[in-house]
RNA sequence: GGGCUGCUAGCUCAAUCGGCAGAGCGGCGGACUCUUAAUCCGCAGGUUCCGGGUUCGAGUCCCGGGCAGCCCA
């Protein structure tokens, strides 16, 4: 396969045709081009067409029709009605919908009740695009050779778009050029007019190409595509190239995040930038990774938060400041956890954690109808409903409604918190400290009841050593945590801003890692002295991208919505 | 960290009890000017993840290792 690859190569650099030229002039990409002659459907239109079924495929739950009226305009049915057979003439009810550029009739159930041509239907939302010139580019993903003629199919990020060769247009030599020379594959760039087929596909009346880039290795299958987990995640430009649910991630991924920094500078923050490598890893309790500066002579960390600097930056007189990056934590590696991950850090001068809670539930529907469209959300077996207000829940009264022990005794009754611990089957339970073993307490039995969104509030104090201390309870902190789907999504407090108090905390934290908790959190003179100059009252939050994103594309893997997710390196 | 499962052609997958390693797609050659999982005729394609072992004979059984996925902690 290289092989033959590799000749036409040569023979392209023999004829004087270089295989990996400098430049192509598009008009547009593919999918703002389909836009102007495709709209949307509206959500939940009905339909009923009918039409001779030309071909039934299997597909993952069901089967999908190629249905075409005497006209010969086709559209595709999703249904999961058995025994279709191809000539035999159907109608069916469904939704009309755009599936990869095409309209489609999804859900679709028989009737005997008649139905519309499959060209009424399509008309609606399919223009005429009048011979339009154009010139796109992309990489050939299909290719079907029909001796003087040939289809194929270009596609880029945003789209495919079908293209199609003519002998008596393009001429004998540039046609025999394409049979010979063009693979599936390669990227090639195409000029002509845009029309629309007998099947009512819009399509390029190729009228000149050009060979953009030689591919030398084969495309996954096409109708399979790339199923291998592993190689989707080590090749991750395959699985972009083959499979759609891949580039609509990431898509919605990149216009999440887009997104959110635009409701964040429509509420006056400021983005920032703070330190990946610190001479000390602190904010959160975590394991940090360690590496040497040969010129400093120092040992640095790669941050486990970006806190402790954001809140020099409040200090700094910064009234409203946020940063999206990366967090490395040295700890396992599984379905909802990668070493790096992506966070947002935001603080606001003068707020306090109830104006936050606020300010989440605004940015959330914000984000949610910009990216979905809807408050609803499917994920797995549940429907997640985002409407305001979310559930509040105080961190105790959750333990109290499933233990009926109350806030004394997991302040004080050591010993009854770790045979407790133990109960639950909670490991290490005789080793771990206090703070730990209420920790992992809570999160074994609330998280499974926080499926709807839903803050915890009211912390205790022993595990939040940066929150300020509740105004009404000693014991307790001014944090939240957003819980969604089981997952803490975010996690914000008023942010303690007594120096003195602070100190006290880290040295707590100290005892903490001398009893034995390697997450605790390192003590951090220069933030102790940047908060002895003042530090507003201020309110700060980190909500987790990557979690946000599992939610929203549905799915129970990090590794699906990070690009280069971290694998073992395999021995070539 | 423990358990289970998987790894076979470029891709998606078969291979019965241990008995000639196969199919579809893709590729190559040919026919075909509205095809779309195009169709039709012909051909080629393998370190069965790696290393040992048992056996007349191993993709298959045994031991060790690698990577991945799932479950548990």
């Amino acid at each position: 396969m290289e092989e033959v690859r590799l000749k036409k190569l040569k023979e392209l650099k023999e004829k004087g045709i270089n295989p990996y030229p400098y430049r192509f002039e598009v008009s547009d990409f593919i999918g703002n081009i389909r836009k102007q002659y495709e709209e949307e459907p509206p959500e939940n239109y009905k339909v009923r067409v009918s039409g001779i079924a030309k071909r039934v495929s299997r597909t993952e739950d069901g089967y999908v029709v190629r249905l075409a009226d005497e006209d010969g305009v086709e559209i595709l049915v999703y249904t999961k009605e058995e025994n279709l057979k191809p000539k035999e003439r159907y109608t069916f009810e469904g939704f009309l919908k755009r599936v990869e550029g095409k309209l489609s009739v999804v859900d679709a159930k028989l009737t005997n009740e008649e139905g519309q041509e499959v060209k009424k239907v399509k008309e609606q939302f399919d223009y005429d695009p009048n011979y339009r010139p154009i010139s796109v580019a992309g990489r050939l993903v299909s290719m079907r050779s029909m001796g003087k003629a040939i289809f194929g199919h270009i596609q880029d990020l945003t789209g495919k778009i079908q293209v199609y060769l003519r002998k008596d247009l393009l001429g004998d030599e540039k046609l025999k050029f394409f049979n010979d020379y063009i693979d599936v594959g390669d990227i090639i760039g195409v000029r002509g007019k845009l029309f629309r087929t007998k099947t009512g596909e819009l399509t390029v009346e190729v009228e000149d190409f050009e060979l953009l880039s030689k591919s030398l290795l084969p495309l996954p299958e096409k109708w399979h595509g790339l199923r291998d987990t592993e190689v989707r995640y080590r090749q991750r430009y395959l699985d972009l190239i083959a499979n759609p649910k891949t580039r609509q991630i990431f898509l919605l991924r990149t216009k999440l995040i887009s997104e959110m920094r635009k409701f964040f500078e429509m509420h006056g923050f400021i983005e920032v930038e703070t330190p990946i490598l610190q001479p000390i890893a602190s904010g959160a309790n975590a394991r940090p990774f360690k590496t040497y500066h040969n010129f400093l002579e120092t040992e640095l960390y790669l941050r486990i938060a970006p806190e402790l600097y954001l809140k020099r930056l409040i200090v700094g007189g910064f009234p409203r400041v946020y940063e999206i990056g990366k967090n490395f934590r040295n700890e396992s590696v599984d379905r909802t956890h990668n070493p790096e991950f992506t966070m947002v850090e935001f603080y606001a001068s003068y707020w306090d954690y109830h104006d936050l809670m606020k300010f989440t539930e605004d940015m959330f529907v914000y984000l949610l109808e910009k990216t979905l469209g809807t408050l609803k959300v499917r994920y797995g077996e549940w429907e997640l409903d985002f409407t305001p207000p979310f559930r509040k829940v105080r961190y105790f009264d959750l333990l109290k409604e499933k233990t009926g022990k109350d806030k004394d005794f997991f302040l004080r009754d050591l010993e009854g918190l770790r045979r407790l611990a133990k109960e639950l089957e909670i490991p290490d339970a005789e080793k771990l400290t206090h703070a730990k073993l209420l920790d992992k307490v809570f999160e074994k039995l609330a998280e499974e009841e926080l499926v709807q969104p839903t803050f915890v509030i009211d912390f205790p104090k022993l595990l939040s050593p940066l929150a300020k201390t509740h105004r009404e309870d000693e014991e307790l902190v001014e944090r939240f945590e957003l819980f969604v789907a089981q997952q803490e999504v975010a996690n914000a407090y008023t942010e303690l801003n007594d120096p003195i108090d602070q100190r006290e905390r880290f040295l707590q934290q100290l005892k903490e890692k001398q009893a034995g908790d390697d997450e605790a959190m390192e003590m951090d003179e220069d933030f102790i002295r940047a908060l002895s100059y003042g530090m507003p009252p201020t309110a700060g939050e980190g909500i987790g991208i990557d979690r946000l994103v599992m939610i929203l594309a549905n799915t129970d893997t990090i590794r699906d919505v990070i690009l280069f997710p971290q694998l073992k390196p395999k021995k070539e």
